[in-house]
DNA sequence: GAGCAAAATTT
DNA sequence: AAATTT
DNA sequence: GCTC
């Protein structure tokens, strides 16, 4: 007897037999739809093999999650636990309701949308509303067969709107709302625009509104724009004017992100990518300012992730204050050793003065040109990465550095030759040049070229700050707006990547570890592959 | 009806 | 202040 | 859109 399923986990068939109240024969091989094809590939009924066999989940909840280690936090504070927040569930990357969820999101993605095009700021809280409840979708330990499921007990951020979206796709398979979200010209349009780097929701309608409906329209509209300008027609440049972003200003950023954009956005990297790129960056540090410094992956990698959109690295040293100038002279030798397609620094500001400490520290710093954060675009190679290229690698780069006559480290520099390697750098000085860079308009190229075109945030915090700076960059986004307003709401504490600040104790909370503020904010510690919200 | 995370930069 | 990014 |  052999059971064809679309299910992921065996878990999953017990669940539904279960609901059916039918007893799930003892004898049945459990296979997935992959052994239907590769028999009707075969032609003939083939025996199951191992890879079509459904597995068990992985035995994840090691950790008794009864109430004894919650009850000293939950029967204290039972007021204070009215409903559970997202950052107190547990959201897989993978889960039991991948299209439910993927149905709420398209809702979400149209509302920021709306936002863009309205700058009605209710269309920004409602694709907060949508994601939320597509995440409480995620944390859920089993498909959601029946609406029942909810409406016995709703879990916290799913209302009305979510339930009627959530019980036409039970019912019928679909929802005409979605659908007609999905399949409209505005939606796709925008969906595609906002995906260019540099290009938000404001431009993104500017440019469907001026017919520009696709990246590669605005390709051509802005290369066109750019030989007429240096061309000097002046009405051909007040009709393209409202291509751009408000006022003049460089758009390398954008240009960077339309020249670039079949390798930043079709061509996701690879977890073993970033792992190169971590372990290059761990040495060229060594090379660079000697040992002590830790490089971690963090970002969608160190959730679970195995592509991602960036390589998010973040960076301390056990010496407190040794990090300092680090990113700096990360991207000095990135750029020299012409890695660099566009990069900007930021500085480590802190604005609000109720972190006094951090502010202190800031005044102390601030005459020091110390940049914490680089956002780059550069250049990586796409042949297969391995360990043993990286020495290589490093070698490469700090021979061209030396023959450039570039310092090893920023300290011997002039304040003015400084200034001119900062804050921003860009590789080309058209738009034609970037787009010729990239290798022509389809980016084809890629393969021949021998790299492709990556963004990279490299981010450098004191020790004292780790902890922070490692939960806020493992995210997710929604993770963190989630916890962040936990802090704020149920704690009055006010949580950032660099600190968190208790306001009626008027005093910041130092934390060494992710547990350690989990713990000053009275929460079981989630795990990083449990905050994929 | 109020609030929705919090930080940075650029124009 | 608006727009974009993390 | 959802919670308080
Ligand atoms: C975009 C964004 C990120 N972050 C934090 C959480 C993110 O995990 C972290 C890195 O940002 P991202 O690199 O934008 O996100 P990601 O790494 O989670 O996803 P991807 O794989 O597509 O790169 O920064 C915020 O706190 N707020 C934000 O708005
Ligand atoms: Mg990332």
């Amino acid at each position: 007897l052999i059971l064809v399923t679309e299910l992921d986990y065996i878990e999953d068939v017990e669940h539904l037999f279960q609901l059916a109240s039918i007893e799930l024969p003892s004898n049945a091989a459990i296979v997935s739809t992959k052994w239907l094809s590769d028999c009707i590939r075969a032609k003939a009924l083939t025996t199951p093999e191992k890879q079509h066999f459904l597995c068990r989940k992985a035995p994840e909840k090691k950790l008794p999650e009864d109430s004894a280690t919650s009850t000293d936090i939950s029967s204290a504070s039972a007021a204070a636990f009215p409903t559970e927040f997202l950052c107190q569930m547990r959201c897989p990357l993978e889960h039991h309701n991948a299209s439910l969820a993927q149905a709420l999101s398209v809702l979400a993605r149209n509302s920021e949308h709306q936002y863009g095009i309205t700058k009605d700021q209710q269309y920004y809280a409602k694709a907060l509303a949508f994601d939320r409840a597509a995440a409480c979708l995620k944390s859920l330990q089993q498909p959601l067969l029946s609406i029942s499921q909810l409406t016995d007990s709703c879990p916290r951020y799913i209302g009305d709107h979510a339930i009627r979206i959530i019980t036409e796709l039970l019912n019928t398979g679909a929802s005409a709302e979605v659908d007609a979200v999905t399949g409209s010209d505005l939606y796709q349009c925008m969906t595609n625009l906002t995906a260019v780097y540099g290009v938000g929701q404001a431009l993104a309608y500017k440019w469907y509104s001026c017919g520009v409906k696709s990246v590669s329209d605005a390709t051509h509209r802005l290369l066109r724009h750019h030989e007429c300008g240096e061309g000097q027609q002046q009405k051909r440049d007040s009709e393209l004017v409202a291509l751009l972003p408000m006022g003049g200003g460089d758009h390398k950023r954008l240009q960077t992100g339309l020249a670039f954009h079949n390798d930043l956005v079709n061509k996701p990297v690879a977890l073993a990518e970033a792992s190169y790129f971590r372990d290059l960056i761990a040495k060229l540090l060594l090379e660079l300012r000697g040992p002590g410094f830790t490089v971690t992956l963090v970002g969608g990698f160190s959730r679970g992730k195995s592509t991602g959109h960036d390589c998010d690295l973040l960076i301390t040293h056990d010496v407190e204050g040794r990090e300092a100038g680090a990113v700096s002279d990360l991207a000095r030798v990135l750029t020299a050793a012409g890695m660099v397609i566009h990069g900007t620094f930021e500085a480590n500001s802190f604005s609000p003065s109720v972190l006094s400490r951090d502010f202190r520290v800031k005044e102390l710093r601030s005459t020091l040109d110390h940049f914490e954060k680089w956002l780059g675009v550069i250049k990586l190679s796409s042949r297969d990465a391995d360990s043993s290229t990286v020495d290589r690698d490093v070698e490469s780069i700090m021979a061209k550095i030396d023959g450039n006559g570039c310092d090893r480290r920023g300290e011997g520099l002039p304040a003015a030759k400084r200034r001119a390697l900062s804050p921003n750098y860009c590789a080309f000085d058209s738009f034609a040049e970037a787009v010729a860079m990239a290798g022509g308009e389809a980016g084809a190229a890629s393969a021949s070229r021998g790299w492709l075109a990556r963004r990279v945030d490299l981010i450098a915090v004191p020790q004292s700050q780790y902890a922070y700076a490692l939960l806020g960059w493992t995210g997710n986004r929604l993770f963190n707006r989630d916890l962040r307003l936990f802090a704020q709401r149920q704690r009055r504490m006010k949580l950032t990547s660099h600190g968190l600040f208790d306001l009626q104790k008027e005093a910041s909370l130092p934390a060494s570890s992710e547990e350690e503020i989990f713990q000053h904010l009275g929460l079981d510690y989630i795990p990083p592959k449990f905050r994929n919200c």
